[in-house]
DNA sequence: GTCTATATGCTGATAGAC
DNA sequence: GTCTATCAGCATATAGAC
């Protein structure tokens, strides 16, 4: 019952993750100064300290958090069956996805450059790992002989790009759902891979 | 012949803006400080002033210059024929023109955010211009009943999303060259929006 | 756990000598 | 046209009171 006095929340660190992530969506890591994070949680910047220990590790751990549930949603999902069949799932996944979670995909792919070197790395291989997934479905269409032979990793790179630009133009009072996005997208990716 | 003392050059300016673009395109806009650029180019800070009024400028230069040169070399090639030809007529051109400029690239679409409300408005609008030209030729392509049906709109940021990706990857000292990399986003262009 | 205060250094931009 | 010197402010991060 006691609180230790200027206590006021013991959900502050969630609060700091959170506030971080908007205004790095909205601003840029660079532009945003702790003192601005700490004025959207509400205390003073000094407070920050006490649930990050620096503010590259506040990119750093939204962006590892961000692929972690990534990649863990995906597991989640993920099935047996023909290359199509995997690919439609791969591609409406990815669109809801991204559309659910905006900002930490615009961070995603824009911070990249804002993370040390070490931090890069870490990062760049649970992007890898996801993008590896894709690269194998459009592996196993050619063996199938539903896909037209082509370079699958350019393929790969291709595809994703073409989905992930769905969060530069997509807002959800537009005129379309995103049931009817996730079919366009879809539409378009098959058309683009097969023979 | 005779020469003001201190001046050294009388093509500062455009290594000015050459740094500038060259910095920010490594290390992003809000992360690079007027100091750095000025020791790129070989002055002192105070001495950037003369050919800038402003960081904010030279932000704003960059982007307007490279979607003049963009519009401007668009303009050149344009040519009449049937939607198929002017949609492999554009892709080629949008990828070979985004391999040469990678920088410039890079910046038009992640700096977009620093710009000022009045320059982004300007700016929107030459991209809009741009991109006004590919939903045209898909607009052409069904009515020629070449293209499928579908909404032109999502389609044309598709198809550039796709296209400008290749920028993330590509390397010229690659194992692939701009021509085969041209023919592969062609490739998967043409199939994505064809019947 | 949060506060105030502060250390230390860098920021964009300007003034005036040469 | 470039220099040096400087202004005023903000940056990240830390110290110590409560």
């Amino acid at each position: 019952m006691a609180r230790t006095a200027g206590s006021h929340s013991d959900i502050t660190g969630p609060r700091v993750l959170d506030a971080a992530l908007r205004l790095f969506a909205r601003h840029g890591y660079a532009a945003v100064s702790m003192r601005q994070i700490a004025k959207e949680v509400g205390v003073q910047a000094g407070a920050l300290y006490n649930y990050t220990p620096d503010k590259q590790s506040l990119l750093f751990d939204l962006m590892r958090r961000h692929m972690d549930d990534l990649l863990a949603s995906r597991a989640k999902r993920r099935r047996t069956g023909s290359a199509l069949e995997k690919l439609e799932d791969f591609t409406r996944f990815h669109i809801r996805y991204h559309l659910d979670r905006s900002d930490e995909v615009f961070i995603a792919y824009m911070e990249l450059r804002n993370l040390t070197p070490e931090n890069f790395a870490e990062i760049e291989a649970l992007r890898r790992e996801y993008e590896n997934e894709l690269e194998a479905i459009l592996r196993q269409g050619e063996e199938e002989g539903v896909f037209a032979p082509a370079d699958t990793r350019i393929e790969t790179m291709a595809v994703i790009a073409m989905l992930t630009g769905v969060t530069t133009w997509y807002r959800v009072e537009g005129r379309l759902s995103a049931d009817e996005v996730e079919r366009i997208y879809w539409d378009m990716v098959r058309k683009a891979v097969s023979v």
